[in-house]
DNA sequence: GATGAATGAGTTTTCATTCAT
DNA sequence: TATGAATGAAAACTCATTCAT
């Protein structure tokens, strides 16, 4: 599960290099089959030192897995200490600007984070996705509730079903973008750089259409 | 790529198990990871025949994978007839009724399309992204247009954009929704059957408060 | 554990050229440390074949290990009936003598045997124990009986342990005799051929002296 | 082969360790399936070292037996002087109970032994059975001689072939022995303690009855 | 002298594909 | 046309041994 000290104690380039052959692989070919034949051939070490390293294939994957989930959710932290005093749509938008370059920095990471919800037979895929659920939970609902406490959102919203629905939206529109991001050149709708912003923007304006308070009292009293 | 004419002079019966056992595989498996052993044994035929019939396993998924657009194509062409005559988002809410109906009728097809959106690896992948692409225009656009057209949708409406947004959402909500359908016990939103229409109802709000026309001439005063 | 169908079918000088190179095989290294890819060098088949015809390396083990336990139960069913009508020392004598004929014939079976009793990773040690045990209770407590029946031991013999003797006298003994057989050249007892049947008859002797009824009355009254 | 001196510069508490860690791994696994790696880890100490001790593998089995073979002389040894005044059958019965005790004294040492026995791949076979063979030369021989010159033993014995028997007998009842105590509940003979002693007696009444001098004149005539 | 990381040949097992029958 | 036995490359993993520190 954890990396055994060996591993540690290599020069860091060593490591890196490791880690960065191992989220190549899985990122291209999943758990299964992802071939650590490959890994050492890459990297350019023994067969055996990956298994004295990690032990067996899944405490491999187990170690990158963990590292992943850091990465994330010091990205996560980072945007929500950041945008503590802005209105909730610019703390959603922030962060699905965040999430956009942690995509973009991260892209391998996503990738395997995107093999794991659908396929069945990753071997952390439960807490997987048992962490990607509280995600929803720790992180999006409080942003709701300051929301609703703040009377920047429409006050008869039902806050989990809300919570699900930015949950679905945000992440839908980042594998959207992974996806034409990954695929650039494979023709799936091209989603230019440039457009991203303008792209945000517009999803912002509708999740504002749809769940921000009327603005006025005009509105106010239409809605009622 | 096209399966042999040996293939289509089979009894219905044995062509039908030899695509079940076909789907079953793929499903549970992937591409790589599914068996023709497996395959041959549950259906009871030997070895070779596949090979005759197909060519190789690429070929045996070609045509399943064939054979699965043209169920989707079907259902879809469906739902589009039989709500030519309602309005924009009673087409929008019986497309993703029709989709769920899918997915419960055919819930391997929908874990072969799943894994093939986040499986480099797939033989036809390419095709397939196409092809789904083609779906959000072929499909989405001409409602949008047509719902322009009546005045169904706010006019301010840019057309590719609302398409693309719409493709997101609904494919995300069915996402949501096939990932509860077949966790089912694991945890992961626990979405109950009975609260799907409820959803679906929410859903079918957000998105008419977002893109449908307001309502009277005060609404659309207070956006001018 | 039964070899699949696939190997039955084989022409018969495979079959018999596969048992040879793994009873070879298994006689010379116990099971764990029997190579697989030995044997199929041996034999000069394709690795993949042995797995296909017995799924795995311990299903070979059991295919062996129930052609063997055939050839003893044969051979020991053979000397039972034809010693039937013969005095208990001769049926001793013929069953030793039997017994060193199987091992002539068969040293690797018996090599085989000798590792189980004393080689704890074999896959049916346990079922194999049980069936050697049998073999006292089933092939030499009806000799005792019949023997003290017929008056041909002395009286005051308890049968459990007359055959607990004679079990470890008669398998220690073809032990001494494999032993010497299988390791000629190794200057151990260096017992030459002709000296067996020498050996036999003091074996019988001692027997006879320790166990058998005394001649005439002297013998008798001097007893009590 | 022998220590290096490295080895005997150890503390003898570490030395100890290290000689009980591989007893432990030997006797569990034999030669060859004994691992390096699991004594190492069980001692605590760095696998080099193991190499720095003994060369390889196989210079830490010598010195293993050695010591093994040292702990069986100094046990005969002492049976050998304490009975030197009684009689042969008394000797006889002591050598086996001191071989009892010896086996559960040194229960892992005895499974070496009989591992070595039938397992053809052992590094010091050939020498190891060499010395088994010396101990019947060395230790029943001078018995076997006394007991004749003392006239307990009959007089028309073959020396040879009785030590022969001798050593076979006693070998297998301790085998016998050792396999039920270490197959304790494996169901084998299933010897409880308490019957040990009288199955020794039992050995030794029918030793005596099969070589012991026939006791008065009419014995010793009817024999005639 | 002690260490333990690195090595690579070895193990069993799987499986798509071929081809003679 | 259908069969299924044969193939061999590839997989994950082990472990005695070496050697630089």
């Amino acid at each position: 599960m954890a990396p055994r000290d060996t591993f540690k104690k290599l020069e860091d380039d060593k490591q890196l290099r490791i880690m960065d052959a191992a989220i190549d692989e899985f990122a291209d070919h999943g758990f299964k089959q992802a071939s650590v034949n490959r890994m050492v051939q890459k990297i350019g070490i023994a067969k055996g030192s990956i298994f004295q390293y990690f032990g067996n294939k899944e405490g491999l994957f187990h170690f990158i897995f963990n590292h992943a989930v850091e990465l994330v959710r010091h990205s996560l932290r980072q945007v929500k200490q950041e945008t503590a005093d802005t209105d909730f749509f610019q703390r959603i938008e922030q962060s699905l600007l965040a999430g956009i370059r942690f995509i973009e920095k991260h892209p391998r990471v996503y990738r395997i984070y995107l093999k794991m919800i659908f396929q069945e037979d990753f071997p952390l895929r439960t807490e997987f996705l048992q962490q990607v659920h509280l995600f929803s939970g720790e992180y999006l609902k409080p942003l709701v509730e300051t929301g609703l406490a703040r009377g920047e959102l429409r006050p008869d919203l039902n806050v989990d079903m809300t919570v699900f629905f930015l949950d679905a939206l945000m992440d839908r529109f980042l594998q959207a973008y992974c996806v034409s991001f990954l695929d650039a050149g494979a023709g799936l709708y091209q989603a230019p750089e440039e457009q991203i912003q303008q792209k945000v923007n517009e999803f912002i304006r509708l999740l504002r259409a749809g769940m921000g308070k009327p603005e006025g009292e005009f509105g106010q009293l239409l809605r009622e």
